[in-house]
DNA sequence: GCGACAG
DNA sequence: ATCTTGTCGC
């Protein structure tokens, strides 16, 4: 498949819809386990992973795991059609709660409000939010000493530093601003740059992809 | 028309 | 994202 063989005026359409099921709000309780997504990629081989973190001890308690061909190229702004169907797919191998989801990609500070983590958060009914390292929509404005992400008048995200580089946290579904930051920061370790839940997936996954794991082998 | 552009 | 050569610092 390549470029041409996609509508993507129908793909616009289908966010526009999500995006209207999005919901703005502080998470009603404190989650006990996050579930980190990420895909890395061998060839047209996609490979994603689904870990598990205990919020408090935010050791790993569960990683489901989940390949296949990917064949919806990488376009700006269409980023879900071609990593939630895998990511789906690893998710549903958790077998244990799911309290909030985190994604590597944006959420909300989306072209069509509707990035890959607002997606997701929206098609499992679940909390969600977005970690990306570039911004790919709205602008970063000061204020308050904090940066935050404003696209359409509205306050998508934040950006911090909580390793060596910026990382933009927006909100993807029902969590507020003031959610991002507690999460983000209450999940990364000092000396990562990433929260445990996208630094674990991120780092399955590409082993994986390198063929690196065969199945229940330990990871520290 | 031109530049920007998650992973 | 992936590939890939070169450089800097602990």
């Amino acid at each position: 498949m390549d470029y041409h063989d996609i509508d993507l005026f129908k793909a616009s359409q289908a966010q526009v819809m999500i995006a209207r099921k999005v919901k703005i709000q502080r998470l009603s309780r404190e989650p006990r386990s996050v579930v980190g997504l990420d895909v890395s990629y061998r060839g047209e081989t996609g490979f994603a992973a689904a870990v598990s973190i205990n919020y408090k001890t935010l050791e790993i308690e569960e990683i489901g795991i989940a390949e296949g061909k990917v064949v919806f190229p990488y376009i700006p702004g269409y980023l879900a059609f071609r990593e939630a169907p895998l990511m789906l797919k690893a998710l549903m191998r958790l077998k244990g709660e799911k309290d909030l989801l985190v994604v590597n990609g944006h959420g909300i500070a989306h072209p069509r409000r509707c990035g890959i983590a607002s997606y997701l958060g929206v098609i499992m009914g679940l909390p969600s939010i977005g970690v990306a390292k570039r911004l790919l929509a709205g602008s970063v404005v000061e204020r308050n000493g904090k940066r935050l992400i404003v696209i359409d008048g509205i306050v998508a995200g934040v950006v911090l530093r909580l390793g060596k580089s910026d990382l933009y946290i927006t909100i993807g579904h029902m969590v507020d601003i003031e959610d991002l930051e507690e999460i983000a920061r209450r999940t990364t370790i000092s000396g990562r740059s990433l929260p445990e839940p996208i630094y674990w997936a991120d780092r399955i996954s590409r082993e994986k992809s390198l063929g690196r794991i065969s199945s229940q082998r330990t990871l520290i």
